[in-house]
DNA sequence: ACAAAAGTGTTAAGTATACACCCATGA
DNA sequence: TCATGGGTGTATACTTAACACTTTTGT
């Protein structure tokens, strides 16, 4: 008893999803690539992809796809582009949609990662990768910089509990370029959405860093919402 | 002699493109959209829209079906989301990709767009419409507020010559809101890509208010490097 | 005691906003 | 002459950007 199809002269497609998966680890901003496993360019470097299945939609595709490497789920994502160049894909004729992730390095499942040949390599150790994806993670960064402008998404990315220089330090990563310390920590915490906690972080100062928490509540209302925040 | 496909056990989807096309005339934004002629939801309002065929990207078939119903070319578009629910088309599953596209309305074909069925709306008119195409309506308004806000791309909907109350007015349809006048003539005039003409255009006012006319070289310049813009 | 990172305020410049009157002209 | 829309300038509040020294503590 399947659906009936209007549409019955119009082609079909194979769509698929490519996630620009982001970390953050040791004081950068990382990417979850892999060693592709199929041909053509098997064993070439390809950011995380998959084909979008009948019963599934674009997104719950990508979140598929992002679980099927690092284990993890309810992560933040949000869609980009759609690639629809007829040749962009030597294979054959594939659609691309593209999605970022936002992930804590530190919570995904490593063991898995490694079965499907990830590697998470900074921004700067990016190689050659297949098909337009060079292209795609460029947009994404972009995309990424005029996200987190009016967007708290940082947070995604950081431990629960994180020092203001490493989120500076984040931020530092996202826009590759420095920013001022005073002025950073004003405009943060006059967002007035992070929790100070009395516990410091000695691993990186002798003195150490105060730790910090960020307050959903307040949290979820600026995502809403939307905020300036201008560096 | 067909080109060999990898990805044999991948399924195939319909693709189409949905087209939000704005034109602004008569001091009011308005938007293309046309009585469907297929089944299922024949004879209710929809955007423009068209499947994806197999020899042409996903932009050239926005390019197309634009064309098809305007007889226009060489319009500015841009893509803007991709809606992969599965059961978005209550008549197969299809993937759509949205784009949109800015559009002098004197400059288009109006006996093709009638024999498309296709009816330039203000706004405020627009009735419900098939599918999740409201959806797509609000979502590109909401991101063509954010592109002009960084590129003039305002220009694609008024004639060559143009006054500054028409410009302004356009500008306080797509946000929706009154703009000061004085504020705003200080803005546009120092962005430097509008040369003044002698002309004047006395259609709506006895004294008459000055043409102009943007600069083309400048106006590319700044569409490259984007620019601050605030309303 | 010193090295190394954390933390803290002020000033100047630029940008956004609010606001009211005169001008040119056709009817 | 008067009604209509076009055109003009200034003052204030706010936001951003630049900048240097003191604090803490482990070695």
């Amino acid at each position: 008893m399947s659906m009936h199809s209007f549409y019955e002269n119009a082609p079909k497609h194979l769509v698929a999803v490519d996630c620009i998966i982001f970390g953050f680890e040791d004081g950068k901003l990382k990417l979850l690539i892999i060693k592709r496993k199929v041909d053509p360019m098997a064993g070439a470097w390809s950011l995380v992809g998959g084909f979008v299945q009948d019963e599934e939609s674009t997104d719950e595709a990508a979140a598929r796809v992002l679980k099927q490497t690092t284990g993890m789920e309810n992560i933040y994502m949000d869609q980009l582009h759609t690639y629809g160049e007829v040749n962009r894909d030597t294979g054959s004729r594939v659609i691309a949609v593209t999605y970022y992730a936002l992930i804590r390095i530190k919570e995904h499942d490593r063991l898995l990662a490694n079965e499907h040949g990830a590697h998470w390599l900074s921004l700067h150790q990016i190689p050659e990768l297949i098909f337009d994806h060079n292209l795609m993670l460029q947009e994404a960064m972009k995309r990424l910089r005029e996200k987190v402008r009016f967007h708290p998404v940082g947070f995604e990315l950081l431990p629960e509990k994180f020092t203001l220089p490493q989120l500076r330090n984040l931020y530092e990563e996202i826009y590759q370029r420095e920013l001022d310390k005073r002025n950073f920590r004003k405009k943060i915490l006059a967002m007035n959405i992070l929790e100070k906690l009395e516990e410091k972080d000695k691993t990186s100062s002798k003195k150490g860093a105060h730790l910090y928490r960020f307050d959903k509540q307040k949290y979820e209302l600026l995502m809403e919402t939307g905020f300036g925040f201008t560096m």
